[in-house]
DNA sequence: GCTGAAATCGCAGGGGT
DNA sequence: ACCCCTGCGATTTCAGC
């Protein structure tokens, strides 16, 4: 669980990463077999992957349309002072923001939103608006989510 | 494991879904003691939550910087023509973009992409260039991530 | 990293409200 | 529709090697 310091995997350790990745659920003594490795020993690894801080736990993916949040959408906001607390607090308490990043660029921060339908969006935007200044892509689909992150060496013709 | 439409859920069942969320590994009876139920009970309820695609599966979090992809960039594509394929084909094989979101606006998609460094960021904006106009955010820090999906009627002073 | 034994869990079947 | 209990095989865990 300590640092984010860099680790050494080896073959069996990706393995075992993209296995959890796939599923999280599966029984040590069933990724034991799939990685050709006894339970104790598999789960040993497990563990140290957790102390070194690779693995930082395990999740239920749930489907938001399926619990009546069908819209998604990216939130870019220009914000205009060095005080963040203001926007800290907001969505603190705005649960329906998922992902909230600092990044270079023009605007500062990019937002990950769910909203039930268009005028719930409208809602959340009206009130990231108060921040500054905001620009909104709503997601259409997503051809590509949910992705193990890949090994470090992985360079698959590309 | 059936169509996307809405589930009504009660009470029981976002705790649930939020206890899951927060630990995907637990057994069964100790969700069952959180929620207050049995654990036969709970199983029944979580098996019908898959069943109509509400948990969508489980998945071991782990941390990028921590197998060596330290940084992580937004990559906004403006795509030119209505010819998807060269896209998806690129995407398809580099593991490296996490997610592919088709969004409104000016920039038809949004990437997210992982990195060992600066130079690899480099290579990879490179390939993507090569769909159409992009412009690439670097993430500095994440001030959100991993949020829950929050329950349907979740609306907290907010 | 492997084995082996005790405690625990997962999973079906049966039944109650 | 929803929940609980029981029984057995599989899994987890922790010891020693």
């Amino acid at each position: 669980m300590r640092h984010d310091h860099r680790v050494i995997l080896d073959e069996t350790d990706r393995r075992i990463l993209a296995e959890l990745q796939a599923d999280g659920r599966q029984p040590w003594a069933e990724l034991g077999r799939r990685v050709a490795m006894s339970a104790s020993a598999v789960v040993e690894r497990v563990r140290r992957l957790e102390e070194a801080g690779v693995v930082r736990g395990y999740r239920a993916v749930v489907d938001p349309a399926a619990v009546g949040l069908g819209v998604r959408a990216l939130v870019r906001l220009k914000y205009p002072t060095g005080n963040y607390k203001p926007f800290h607090d907001l969505v603190a308490r705005t649960p329906f923001v998922l992902e909230a990043h600092h990044v270079t660029g023009e605007d500062c921060f990019v937002l990950t939103v769910l909203a039930r339908d268009m005028r719930h969006l409208e809602q959340l935007t009206g009130r990231l608006a108060t921040l500054g200044s905001i620009t909104t892509s709503v997601v259409y689909s997503s051809p590509v989510e949910g992705r193990p992150v890949p090994g470090d060496d992985e360079t698959p013709g590309g």
